[in-house]
DNA sequence: GTCTATACACGGATAGAC
DNA sequence: GTCTATCCGTGTATAGAC
C-alpha cells in the first residue's frame, strides 16, 4: 500500500476511536474494533501509538477542543438578560443532545481515564475546559446586555457547566425531552436569578 | 466447607462486587476479584448468579436504596427558606463527597448499564431514585418553611438532583474543595431564587 | 513502512470430581 | 452444594516476513 505518513494515520485512527467508543461504548471499543472503523490492519495500531493509553490521551484533547468550538457559537443576543440567558443555556442544549452517543463516550471516557493511573491526570483538564466555555458565554452575555453576577464569574462558570453536564447526564438515562427541558428551563430561572437585579429588566 | 445459604453468597457478592467497583473501578471489578473480595472460589459466582449480568441487576438496585436512605436524613430545619434550602443542599453534598469512590462507581455503573442491552432499562431507574429523593426534599423544606416554587415540585426536583449530581461529577475530577462549594453555594443561591417570594423574608 | 501471524494474559463461564 | 481445573473467546502487544 501506499507509504500513509504516521501522523495522518495517527489523527484517522483518533477519529476512528472517538466514533467506535460512541457507536460501541468504551468496554468495546478495542484496538481491533478501532483499526476496523479506520479501515486498518490491527497490527497497524502500535507504529502509530506506544499503546491504548497514548491514544486515549491524544482523542481527549481532540474531542474537548472539537466539542467546545463547536458549542462556542454565539446566539445572536438581544440586550435582555434574561432571554440572552435563556436563548445561550439553550443553545448549549440542543448542541449537547444532538449527538446522545458522542455525549455517553464522554461520560465514559472521563469514568475511565479517572481509573487509569496513567490519564488521570486528564479529567481535570477536560472539565477546567468546559468551565472555561461557561466563562466565555457569561462574558459574552455580559457584553451583550451590560449585565453583571451576583457571584463572580468563575463561580457562575462552575455552576454553570455542572449544571448543564448534570442535566444532560440525566436526560441521557430516561432520554424524556419534556421532563429535561422544563429542568433546563428551571435551571435557567435560576441562573437568571444570579444576574445582578441592577441591570434586570 | 459448611453449606451457606446461596441468597446469603449473593449478598455477599453483591456488596463485595460494589465495594470492588469502588476500589478498582468497574473495568477491573472482574468476578475473580469480586469472588476474591468476599473471600469466595471464583467458581462460585456463577451457581449464585447465572451471569455477571444478573449481579449487576442486583448491585444498582442495593447501591441506589443505599444511597438515597443514606442522604434522605433532614438536617435540623429551622423556618427560614433560604437556610434550610443552603443546609439541605449542603448535607447533600457531604454525604456524596464524603465517599468518592464509591461515587465514582454509580457513574461507571450508569454509563456501563448504558451500553449494555441486558440493563440498559436501569440507568433510568436509577435517575428516577434521585430525582424522587429531590422530591421528597422539597416537600420536607415545604413543610418546614411554608414555601412553595416557582416552578412544579417535579421539575425542581429533577434540576435539583441534576444539579447535585454534576457538581460532584465536576469535583471528582478536580478534587478542588473550594472550588466546588462556592458553585454549589452559587447553585444554592439560585434555587432560593425559586423559592416563592411571598414566603421569602 | 506495511502486513500476517501469533504470543501472552485475562475474562466469563462450565465440566466434573468430590 | 462445593471446589478444582479448564475451556474458549478476546484483548493488547509484538515478532518477523516482505
Amino acid at each position: 500500500m501506499a507509504p500513509v505518513p504516521v501522523d495522518q494515520r495517527r489523527q484517522a485512527l483518533v477519529e476512528a476511536a472517538f466514533r467506535t467508543i460512541a457507536r460501541l461504548g468504551i468496554r468495546r471499543a478495542t484496538t481491533r474494533a478501532i483499526c476496523t472503523e479506520a479501515g486498518m490492519q490491527q497490527g497497524v495500531f502500535h507504529y502509530c501509538f506506544r499503546s491504548k493509553q497514548e491514544l486515549y490521551r491524544e482523542l481527549i484533547r481532540v474531542m474537548v477542543v472539537d466539542m467546545v468550538d463547536a458549542a462556542v457559537t454565539v446566539p445572536d443576543f438581544d440586550h435582555d438578560p434574561e432571554q440572552c440567558i435563556r436563548r445561550s443555556l439553550s443553545r448549549v442544549w440542543q448542541h449537547a443532545t444532538a449527538y446522545p452517543d458522542r455525549q455517553l463516550a464522554a461520560y465514559e471516557l472521563t469514568t475511565y481515564m479517572l481509573r487509569d493511573k496513567d490519564l488521570s491526570d486528564l479529567p481535570a483538564w477536560q472539565y477546567r475546559q468546559y468551565v472555561e466555555q461557561g466563562e466565555r458565554l457569561a462574558q459574552a452575555i455580559e457584553a451583550a446586555t451590560g449585565t453583571g453576577w451576583a457571584v463572580p464569574r468563575p463561580v457562575l462558570a462552575r455552576m454553570l457547566s455542572s449544571g448543564m453536564d448534570g442535566l444532560v447526564l440525566s436526560w441521557l438515562t430516561d432520554r424524556d425531552n419534556e421532563a429535561a427541558e422544563a429542568a433546563l428551563d428551571a435551571f435557567s430561572t435560576a441562573v437568571v436569578a444570579l444576574s445582578t437585579p441592577a441591570t434586570r429588566k
